[in-house]
DNA sequence: TCTGGGGTCCTAGGACCC
DNA sequence: TCTGGGGTCCTAGGACCC
């Protein structure tokens, strides 16, 4: 039997889950903005019609959607989050193998499948898929992620096929690899795709057959690996088991601008705390975090300033007091009282890259922290801020301000209509 | 006079992804 | 007024070692 792995991903997947729970949605043009309400990250159809671009500023296209009736939402990603793994679990039911490759999209092993039934299961899991959470996806098969991600994107762009693409044929596969152009393939951004360009490369057929060697000098292994899975050498292997992270970030653009160092201290603290509670869910500790802060290059006029500083802890840990004080710490090392044109700071984050599982964690002898007491009442904050929603319980350091003039935007949020029991949406049926 | 060779580790930066 | 956030992988080059 020949290897088949199926990619599956959700068309327009934030804005369907939107439209799940509003059938008002149906059919009319729907967007969901970044963080902030900064740009459109996801698109209907019907939004793509009137020309909205991905990543387009919201602030450009506000008047065009009021005009043109463009529902707009920010983005909820509790909600996405779970229609997600309700519609992985139903994957499960079909493929004894999954890898969730992101929240829209999972990778299915197929290979058991027999090849001349592979399209009909497809066809089948879209219905159910439908049904069961109502949002609609789209599936392509091939004998390599590559080509599977290659068959999902002529399945989304092509009507006459239903949603599903099956490139497992060699004949029928080289056909299409003809008609669709070379910038379309996973893995070829904008830098590769001016490259290959200048080697007349159009088509993906025209990558397929390009001498590997010499792609793998503009192009590094990564370009090499391309052309051997188009040409259905398996190179990428289903990563089955989510691998661990090595990294972890936490960083927000501010809904305004801040200028005093209180207001940035409490905005690093409290993306401290939440890269504590990200670091605690993998039983992850750090030993560094890099702190930033910055000007945006869109205030023209105002003076510039990027600053980023990293600050060391005694040792391994997650804890969101030690991670506070290492944030305010950063700050403070950093800090410039501004003259009379202060620096309109824009955005600051928090960042980690030596993510290390606290239990295999080297300890020092000298100047530990109490990882006896930090323990329970870290477990104990996750577990009331699991129970009563996030942010019930935060350090007093992290800043009690009622009012953050910083905090991020979420002006046009829907509800959490399946995470939240006072958010559940209501029917009414007429009488 | 003669100025090796191979290895590891780390970091910064580029590229790409969703 | 207003322009997202969070990852991964790869390579080159420097420091260091024997």
């Amino acid at each position: 039997m020949s290897r088949a792995i199926a990619l599956i991903d959700g068309n327009s997947f934030y804005c369907s889950c939107e439209r799940v729970f509003d059938p008002k949605l149906a059919g009319v043009p729907v967007i969901v903005l970044s963080n902030n309400d900064g740009c459109a990250v996801a698109r209907t159809a019907e939004a793509k019609a009137l020309g909205i671009r991905m990543g387009e500023p919201w602030f450009k296209i506000r008047d065009l959607c009021r005009r043109e009736g463009v529902r707009a939402f920010s983005s909820n990603y509790t909600l996405y989050g779970d229609m997600s793994a309700r519609a992985n679990a139903i994957y499960r039911d079909f493929s004894p193998a999954v890898e969730i490759y992101s929240i829209d999209e999972s990778f299915l092993d197929l290979s058991d499948v027999r090849e001349d039934r592979r399209a009909e299961l497809a066809r089948d899991l879209r219905a159910t898929v439908r049904a069961w959470t109502g949002i609609p996806t789209c599936v392509g098969i091939g004998p390599t992620k590559t080509l599977a991600k290659l068959a999902n994107h002529i399945a989304k762009t092509i009507p006459d096929l239903a949603g599903v693409c099956d490139l497992t044929d060699e004949d029928e596969r080289a056909a299409w690899l003809c008609r669709i152009h070379v910038g379309e393939v996973w893995g070829i951004g904008r830098a590769s795709l001016a490259k290959l360009e200048a080697m007349g490369v159009d088509s993906v057929a025209d990558l397929r057959d390009l001498d590997p060697r010499p792609v793998r000098k503009a192009m590094t292994v990564v370009g090499e690996r391309i052309i051997h899975e188009l040409r259905g050498l398996a190179c990428l292997p289903l990563e089955l088991m989510p691998a661990q992270r090595k990294g972890c970030a936490v960083t927000r653009s501010f809904a305004n601008r801040v200028t005093d160092r209180e207001t940035l201290e409490q905005a690093v603290a409290a993306h401290a705390t939440r890269l504590g509670e990200k670091l605690r869910r993998g039983g992850l500790g750090t030993t560094h975090v890099t702190v930033f802060y910055h000007t945006s290059t869109h205030d023209q006029g105002s003076p510039m300033r990027s600053v980023s500083t990293t600050v060391t802890l005694p040792e391994a840990t997650s804890d969101t007091l030690a991670l506070i004080s290492a944030a305010r710490a950063g700050v403070a090392r950093t800090w410039r009282d501004p003259g009379d044109r202060p620096w309109r700071y824009s955005k600051a984050g928090i960042v980690t890259t030596d993510l290390m599982t606290l239990e295999e964690s080297p300890r020092p002898l000298f100047g530990r922290l109490d990882r006896e007491r930090s323990g329970p009442l870290m477990a104990a904050m996750d577990e009331c801020n699991a129970r009563f929603g996030r942010g019930s319980v935060v350090p007093a350091r992290a800043g009690l301000e009622a009012k953050r003039a910083w905090a991020t935007k979420f002006g046009m949020r829907s509800p959490r209509y399946t995470t939240q029991v006072s958010e559940l949406p209501t029917a009414r049926a007429a009488p």
